[in-house]
DNA sequence: TGTGAGTTGATTTTT
DNA sequence: TCAACTCACA
């Protein structure tokens, strides 16, 4: 009989979804169908009769997981497989047995960032010089210490190694340090499962017998301790299927190893392996660069990819003469194919080795009013009132969190200043209590002032009596301590427009909370909570749906495709970037970073670089990076821009349309069309802009007057932002010169909830408006993704789009 | 104790 | 370029 559930999968597919029993190894290519595949044979499995409780996938993202969860949904709706991240599946576990591995019950899962103040203060405490190491190289060798399970008393330094002098000197005592505060890092997480697994058979027995059924994706990014892990649950019932393609191995900085994956056949000789080698989302063109590229490389198991896609066209390589002008060629490119109606936003993509990349193209999209998403920058969980809270949260669930009561016990000001938090530390250390347990003999502290005791004395007061409420539900515990710390009261009385914000974030925090509640409800859910807002990542952020362009590193792409794929920088120090130079592997490993990102595109693609970039305020000749000359130069078509490409679309009605709903404007009558048509695209996108405006204005979209903006001809054109700036100071009205001047308002008509204009980032919606006058100030969001901003109102370029 | 200005120093990728 | 940290002052 045939299955249904198969029927739509290629011949190795689906003999992959069919291998039930004993170990199996997919190498899936980029493209070649490994979710589905996964998700098939989770399907499968329950259609076997496999209980759903004994089936685990693993994932290194929850991304990955979410979308593995929804995708099994679709085929079987009601199935609770245990799918999650490794992390987050340790957290689970170990939350079960913490006491085992000499934690708390309730236990903190430190933060880069807290981490990186434990680790501090412990130096600090050590007395160690660390004039030549910075906290953060010390950070990464104890990290990988831990990836490789090197205990603290068993680590030894290489040889001569300053830094790793140092880490043997610290790592004990950090970890000692952890454990007092009853905390984690999240290397702990995993690590503390390895010791749970391996010190105790019968635990490991019981796990391995319930967890029959193990999956883990994206195995060729799995460090020695993951990899620990997924066997010791494998050794009675070793149906293990791993995916992975050693291709796409970039996290070795992170201590992945690669002999995971390389090695698999050994490790279980009675393996299948299955390879997944057609490719069904890339052009040929682009599949014959990236298999190219990648043929350059040592440490990997060959594969022919193919493909029965399309030839494609020829994958651009652009010079451009800096970065401002790749950047506004790009913008300027995507802003002419939107404009024609040939692709939409959401169709594009643009990678970058690191962060700091973005600038330019972030100024340049808003500038053609793109809207687009950045997978980064300061997350929701980071944001600093969102971490205070957090803490207050962590201290309740955690009394010994000490890095979470050194975060607040003077958030709000309380007079504890840090002379006394610091004599309060060493009385706790000296007497191996708690902090807040020291917090509770105040009085009997040597040095602290009687003022600071009573404070103290006060603060710990707070503190008990928010505990009492501490399993109730989550949004009643923040509540609680936004009332009872007068937390809420001091950002409501602040005069700055941040703390506005800031209260706005609080409040989502409340929401999120409620949300949480509802979809756990019953008593006792804080940890839970907290593990969660601990474990999410900023790439969680990121919507498929939305209709903008996206923008993330190369690191942040992997998994995803997108129909056009720009890769910014292909430059010398930073693509193969400037560490990973001299070591061969890390070398290799920055080549597969590169053919992941060529084969996240589906149809066109453009890699580009620049002579000259700015890099750290100063500017440098950029050297073409060598992996270009790896490339197959036929499929490439070679070009150089010294300037901004000036691509004048001729805007179809139906791009027009598009571009009008992606503006929020229900119609465009022809005068407009043909004024719009006569623009440059980033004009024409500003006049788009005005439109809204005005649109919002009268209340209706239909049926307007032609825009004024419009009647007296087009303006002046200009597209770099210098000459945008220059026109900025000759007008002397700071607003774009596409946008009519308009009279000046008084600062306090600015009012919560008004629609605003702002020449660079578009419209907007007061979210925030305080201070009277020349003091008024209002926090604003953009529709462009500019996200929020503040403003002083009386200096700011803003002007009201309504009344 | 708290705030502000000035200086310094550092910047890959992330669970 | 920018954030974090230091130091001086109120």
């Amino acid at each position: 009989m045939d299955h249904p559930l198969t029927a739509s999968l290629n011949p190795p597919q689906r003999e992959a979804v069919l291998h039930t029993e004993g170990p199996l190894l997919i190498l899936a290519g980029p493209g070649s169908g490994k979710t589905r595949v996964v998700t098939h044979r989770i399907a499968h499995l329950l259609a076997q009769g496999v209980p759903d409780y004994q089936i685990l996938a693993l994932t290194f993202t929850n991304k990955a997981a979410d979308e593995m969860r929804r995708r099994v949904a679709e085929l079987v709706p009601d199935a609770k497989v245990w799918m999650s991240t490794f992390h987050r599946f340790c957290a689970r576990l170990l939350r079960q047995y913490a006491t085992s591995v000499g934690l708390g019950e309730n236990f903190t899962i430190y933060d880069t960032d807290d981490t990186r103040k434990v680790l501090r203060e412990t130096v600090e405490e050590l007395g160690v010089d660390l004039t030549h190491v910075t906290p953060e190289r010390l950070q990464a060798a104890i990290s990988w210490a831990k990836n490789h399970l090197i205990p603290p008393d068993r680590y030894e330094p290489q040889a001569g190694s300053a830094v790793g002098m140092i880490v043997k000197r610290v790592y004990p005592a950090y970890q000692a340090r952890l454990l007092a505060d009853s905390a984690v890092d999240f290397d702990d997480l995993l690590l503390h499962v390895v010791s749970l697994l391996t010190e105790s058979p019968e635990l490991r027995r019981t796990l391995d017998a319930r967890y029959r059924y193990i999956m883990v994706d994206e195995y060729q990014d799995t460090n020695l301790a993951q990899y620990t892990i997924v066997r010791a649950l494998s050794v009675d019932h070793p149906n293990l299927a791993v995916t992975g393609d050693p291709d796409q191995s970039i996290y070795g900085w992170r201590g992945a190893n690669l002999n995971n994956i390389l090695e698999f056949e050994k490790d279980f000789p009675k393996v299948q392996v299955v390879r997944l080698e057609q490719n069904y989302r890339s052009t040929q063109r682009i599949l014959r660069v990236a298999d190219q590229l990648i043929s350059h490389n040592r440490r990997r198991k060959p594969k022919s990819l193919f493909t029965d896609n399309q030839e494609g066209s020829q994958v651009r390589l652009v010079k451009y003469l800096n970065n401002r002008v790749e950047a506004e060629s790009i913008a300027a490119r995507i802003a002419a194919d939107v404009g024609a109606g040939r692709r939409r936003p959401r169709d594009f993509a643009i990678f970058y080795r690191t962060n700091a990349l973005s600038r330019n193209l972030e100024s340049a999209l808003r500038e053609y009013a793109i809207p687009y998403q950045m997978v980064n920058g300061l997350e929701f969980y980071q944001r600093k009132e969102i971490k205070d809270v957090l803490a207050y949260l962590h201290l309740l669930n955690n009394p010994r969190d000490r890095v979470a009561l050194t975060r607040i016990i003077n958030v709000p000001a309380r007079g504890i200043g840090k002379s006394s938090v610091i004599r309060l530390a060493q009385y706790a250390t000296h007497r191996g209590k708690s902090m807040l347990d020291a917090a509770r003999e105040a009085g009997l502290i040597e040095g602290l002032t009687k003022r600071a005791a009573v404070a103290v004395a006060r603060f710990v007061a707070t503190i008990d009596h928010l505990a009492v409420a501490r399993s109730g539900p989550v949004e009643t515990i923040i509540a609680a301590v936004l009332d009872e710390t007068g937390y809420r009261a001091m950002l409501k009385e602040s005069d700055d427009a941040d703390d506005q914000e800031r209260l706005a974030n609080v409040e989502e925090l409340l929401t999120a909370a409620r949300e949480f509640d509802e979809h756990n409800p019953g008593p006792d859910q804080l940890e839970s909570f907290l593990e969660q807002a601990c474990l999410v990542n900023d790439t969680d952020a990121w919507e498929v749906d939305d209709d903008r362009v996206t923008l993330m590193t190369m690191h942040a792409a992997k998994g995803l495709e997108f129909p056009v794929v720009f890769i910014i920088a292909v430059e010398e120090g930073l693509l193969p970037h400037e560490r990973s130079r001299e070591d061969a592997a890390a070398l290799e490993e920055e080549r597969r970073l590169l053919f992941v990102a060529i084969t996240r595109a589906r149809e066109e693609l453009q890699l580009s670089l620049a002579r000259q970039r700015e890099f750290r305020g100063s500017s440098r000749y950029a050297v073409p990076s060598q992996f270009l000359m790896e490339l197959p130069h036929e499929e490439l078509e070679m070009t150089e821009r010294l300037y901004a490409e000036q691509v004048r679309p001729q805007l179809s009605p139906e791009g027009m349309e598009r571009l009008a709903a992606m503006q929020g404007i229900a119609d465009l009558d022809a005068v407009e069309l043909e004024i719009l048509n006569g623009l440059a695209p980033g004009e024409a996108m500003a006049a788009m802009q005005q439109m809204v405006a005005e649109a919002t204005e009268t209340g209706l979209a239909a049926n307007r007057e032609p825009n004024p903006a419009f009647r007296e001809g087009p303006p002046p054109r200009l597209t770099t932002a210098a000459a945008l700036a220059e026109a900025e100071t000759a007008t002397g009205t700071g607003t774009h010169p596409a946008i009519a001047a308009r009279p000046t308002t008084p600062p306090d008509d600015f009012l919560q909830g008004m629609l605003v204009q702002h020449p660079e980032y578009g419209l907007g919606k007061i979210l925030a408006a305080s201070g009277t006058g020349s003091k008024r100030t209002v926090t604003v969001a953009f529709v462009s993704g500019a996200g929020q901003k503040k403003f002083l109102v009386i200096h700011s370029p803003l002007m009201l789009a309504r009344g």
